[in-house]
DNA sequence: ACCCTGACTTATT
DNA sequence: CAATAAGCCAGGG
């Protein structure tokens, strides 16, 4: 196992760290702050490989049309979506996230 | 080494 | 606005 590649998730934890509360960031967004511009799948799978009890506010991301990139049946889906909520950040009623207001660095 | 899959994105039809 | 295709990175069989 290489450096480099530890590197790189250590760099989407940076970044996801560095998204202020209230707002939300698509995973395209953090893969370019974190350098690796093309790399948005990476950051999903970074993110699943996440503990549960990270502190990591990975449900600050979400895909590029403002939409929770997990089944709605999920729990998870449900923590995010209530993590969002606590910090301001509002649904519309299908579920998405208004990025025009929201969106990290408008 | 090869092929498939995945918490993705953008452009096109 | 919805469905499709192609592009990209890394992991697993």
């Amino acid at each position: 196992m290489s450096v480099d590649e530890l590197n790189n998730q250590e760099k989407i934890w940076q970044v996801v760290a560095s998204i202020p509360a209230g707002c939300v960031a698509s995973y395209g967004q953090v893969a370019a702050m974190a350098g690796l511009a093309r790399a948005a799948r990476l950051v999903g799978r970074t993110l699943k490989n996440l503990p549960k009890d990270t502190n990591l506010p990975w449900y600050r991301v979400v895909n590029g049309q403002g939409e929770i990139s997990l089944p709605k049946a999920s729990p998870v889906y449900y923590i995010q979506k209530q993590q969002l909520e606590a910090e301001g950040v509002a649904f519309n009623p299908n579920g998405k996230i208004n990025l025009k207001k929201f969106g990290w660095q408008p």
